[in-house]
DNA sequence: GATGAATGAGCATTCATTCAT
DNA sequence: AATGAATGAATGCTCATTCAT
């Protein structure tokens, strides 16, 4: 029983944590991590000020929450798409990133999120092991023997490529945030083009 | 003798408006936008705070200022580099980025600049405007007659490729500010793969 | 039966009364009046903040009650040590005062209530009755006949020794706070002297 | 000129020191360090809260400052009494303390920096500097030659005196904050029998 | 033109207190 | 009786902006 009703505890506790996090993720979103005042989380999350400090230590605590939420995500995304036709889930991606949940990481957030690091090691850490992991499932990927859905890549091509897929997919992230409305056909063009290139030998 | 006079004051003032420009980009690229203050901006710049008003309206026409100060020297450096390797450019241009001046932007600065234009519509036209500057250089150059240093691609192809450029440049330009150590032989093994790639038919 | 019902009750309220005053006082002494929070107490009473609330009206009640019961300490103090050297008293009890508990008063509380009946009404007329009794009792013991274990002083005279006495354990109080580690053979050595003669005709 | 000019720009500034000082000193025997806010301390010296943060970099600040101010009263005081009747001093001062400012420190504010030192390590330095030079000068006055109004005790002898004589003073404040309508009569009565008393071998 | 003192609104954060459970 | 989540007011502090000099 003292079992159920921590755990009871727990999950509300948790439940506040996921609300303060949506609530500071819109706001970050919309006004920047700095624009966007404690008051105005707290308000967005139907709640007071004071309460969020239950639950974060302090502003900072909640952007480090939302890196660490991201990129979770955005590491989910990996491994679900590895058979996948990526030129196609590329394009299909754009503009499509959720404003709050979902799949994949909100294009905005990333942006906040990497200018961010360039001040907070906290951050930056947290960012820098999420791209060796990332790389390093793309270049394991491409590395991985055919039967297992890789394309059997030499490991120090597979290497180069997966950095070059690694800057290309940032370089689509900061373009959506400039062009959410780009001709979809021109970029499907020109990643069915190289997609393909960079998978093979 | 009016007009002397008058552009000897415009003068002055075109040299004061560099000097905050100057300050200004130095504490943003050091700092951010918003944690960057006029105090800071105006003890870098070696003038009082309250001079900076003279000649900016505000803290956030500083921001725009920079920007398109920014997008000029960028805008410039495509023209004097028609000529190129480009793949070999990439490489040696990456974690070369000069904090204050000279060819290409400071990557802290992109992003921060990048970041503000989700939420400032007169940041976000003025690098909507260069995009589409930049974008129609390179699809221009691609598409060029060789005996112009062009390339000879039809002009749709020239459009995804541009495109793609576009994109890889980007996003090279994030990895900087992530991976400022990156090894560089991996990083132009690839892009000497797959950059040619792009210029050719 | 309802007597010894209430009679439990009240004794449970006692109870957990002082083990707030306990917990309270030693905050106190740690943080001072201002700086230890209700949460703070609570945690160190190993109870919730809320509960506090049902046993005293709010702060200020509770700062309230620990002067009243350190004066009752106090008072009970001077009652045991009639007899007694008190030069050497003094010196032994300088430094020694015990934390939480026990004869005389701990130094850094006396300040901190002190300043407080500087600014509460309630607390100064607590801290003006009990030095009334102290000076009385002081007072009492100088005139009183040898045989009682007084001295013998005329009336007048150990009104003013009386207060002579008070001022200097006071004064002793506060140098406690300051210098711990005074040299106690300097103190010993001047207390021996005066003392003796306070107590003389 | 220069030096005119910026001679000009220091008074001020000393000026809005003091200006700030007082005002704070004020508060803060009225309130204590603690109660008294930032914005309380700005109305009283008629300037926004704000301003203050450009003479002190913060709170603690502003009540070192004090507390060094107020040791330099008191220090000053004791060069200036040195050939004085002390008992006659000691009762003539007592209650006379001004609120702001003259000679001798005002009562409650010692209590509010003695309470403070306990948790204030820089508050605890300068007072016990304070304190030496204090005891010190005390115990060189008693030792010095009579010809030299001095009082002619062996050194060791006017180690244990001067550590008297402190713990008498300080025993004197604290009982000028709680009786402050006290018997003068009754006090004179007592020091001028054991003030002389202290200063003879 | 140039200064920097001054303001006032705003920020993150804390905490005594309440109250549904 | 007991909890601890929730509130709201207050606090120390910062900073863009103004303006008398």
């Amino acid at each position: 029983m003292a079992t159920e009703q921590s755990s009871k505890a727990e999950e509300r506790a948790r439940l506040q944590r996921n609300r303060i996090l949506d609530a500071a993720q819109q706001r970050f979103i919309e006004n920047g991590f700095h624009a966007a005042s404690m008051a105005n989380i707290a308000d967005t999350a139907g709640m007071s000020a004071g309460l969020i400090y239950r639950y974060f230590e302090n502003k900072s605590a909640i952007i480090l929450a939302i890196v660490q939420r991201q990129l979770e995500l955005l590491r989910d995304d990996i491994k679900l798409h590895r058979k996948v036709d990526l030129a196609a889930e590329l394009v299909s991606h754009y503009g499509h990133a959720c404003t709050t949940k979902g799949s994949g990481m909100n294009s905005a957030l990333l942006l906040e999120i990497s200018a961010e690091a360039t001040r907070d090691p906290q951050i930056a850490a947290a960012l820098d092991e999420f791209d060796r992991t990332l790389r390093g499932a793309l270049a394991e990927w491409l590395a991985g023997p055919r039967e297992n859905d890789g394309h059997g890549l030499p490991p120090a091509l597979a290497q180069s490529r997966a950095l070059l897929l690694q800057v290309l997919v940032e370089g689509l992230k900061i373009r959506e945030t400039r062009e959410p409305e780009l001709d979809r056909a021109l970029l499907e063009t020109g990643l069915r083009e190289i997609v393909p290139l960079l998978m093979k030998p």
